[in-house]
DNA sequence: TAAAATGTTTAGATTTGTCTAACTTTTATT
DNA sequence: AATAAAAGTTAGACAAATCTAAACATTTTA
């Protein structure tokens, strides 16, 4: 199957819209890729032609197996680039987003496999998420909750699921990185924040909007 | 100056013939890409409305200093690729060409700089040809001579012209690489063909197509 | 349940890069 | 120098990916 650089990342793109359990609309799809509706129809239609996706009019858009497979390839090779990025090249969490973007439309088996192997054949990237391996296998994830959801007072940091260099600037400034021990203070429930301490740092208070994007894991 | 994909193409290859010394014609940048001249009329087009050419109907292309200067950003950015894929990812130099010409299309002036760190900052790429620096210069070459130009007996592999994976097959199985040492046995003016020897091996022939393409300087 | 609001699709246009076929210019040949 | 051959250009078409504006379908809400 051969994906044009578009059609790859519409694939992404759904298979993410798809992981978060909502439906994949045709404007939530449009706002993903920072397109619009009619563009989002119109690629559909491609895609259901070379049976990546099951798509049928104003009934929304789910991968087939097939489509499935493919997201989990260009997946595999995005987060792969971003170990490079950071564990060779040194570049930060918060950059290699972009860069990956770019890197994962070359497509070559045996690179991938090389580089993948360079690194020691990882399976977690820079923000935590796993890597699919060579045939497009996901390990079984460790549970996963967001911060705004767990209930425990002394949580890991596991993963973040917003990779906007925005957050992940904040989220150094702040000295919140993987592996980063936290213990809740106090949560507010008239606006959802959360009061948090590192180590013997001073407490301080983080909002909702990132809380949820904090994956964590109890202790 | 924010380029296509399909114009950074069409730079490096002007670039490349031009190097050759002779004219940039339609006919031949046609070749050279594998399009077609009319293909080629239209882009010139572009190019020069972009200050990256200079180019009148019917007289030919050729780079202005702002075009040179992209052009050897690319070659920087081809080579270093190249180096990588060499270097760490143990991929042989016949292989490497063909994903460097996508690799070299990511733009990002941090990534060439740290992958060239990375690399160690290299002057020269597997195939022996000189790595542009940040700054786009060339670093001053080496005088290079073809191996059918050549008029010493003894002789080292300083480049190979030609990157198609059959000629480097051919030489890999030949045991030529650069730096490899050569002696001149015999010249046959009737075809220019070169019987040659390297160390203590038996001496074989190789065709002037070969010779053409093997860059050597004297011992 | 009918009207309004929201969401989706279609139709037609645009941009980029390409092509073929016809035409023009330049160069080579007699 | 006239003409033939080669090289180069133009015109018009096409595919991919996008857009806007208008039409259509579904969902919400009053």
């Amino acid at each position: 199957m051969n994906l044009t650089v578009a059609e790859e990342n519409y694939i992404k793109s759904i298979y993410k819209l798809e992981e978060g359990a909502e439906a994949v609309t045709t404007t939530g799809l449009a706002y993903e890729l920072d397109t619009k509706p009619a563009s989002v129809t119109d690629m559909a239609k491609k895609l259901k032609e070379k049976k990546l996706i099951d798509y049928e009019k104003y009934q929304g858009i789910n991968l087939t197996a097939e489509g499935k497979k493919a997201a989990l390839h260009i997946i595999r090779r995005h987060r792969l680039w971003e170990c490079f990025l950071v564990d060779k090249l040194a570049f930060s969490w918060e950059e290699v987003h972009e860069l990956a973007e770019e890197l994962e439309h070359v497509r070559s088996e045996k690179l991938i496999i090389r580089l993948s192997d360079f690194l020691g054949n990882p399976t977690i990237d820079p923000h935590g998420d796993p890597i699919p391996d060579a045939q497009g296998k996901l390990g079984k994830q460790r549970a996963q909750i967001s911060l705004d959801q767990a209930r425990t007072k002394r949580l890991e940091v596991t993963a973040v699921s917003d990779k906007s260099a925005a957050l992940l600037e904040f989220l150094n400034a702040k000295g919140i990185r993987l592996g980063t021990q936290l213990e809740v203070i106090e949560r507010y429930e008239f606006d959802n924040s959360i009061e948090i301490k590192i180590r013997n740092q001073p407490a301080f208070t983080i909002s909702e909007q990132v809380s949820k994007n904090i994956m964590v894991r109890p202790l």
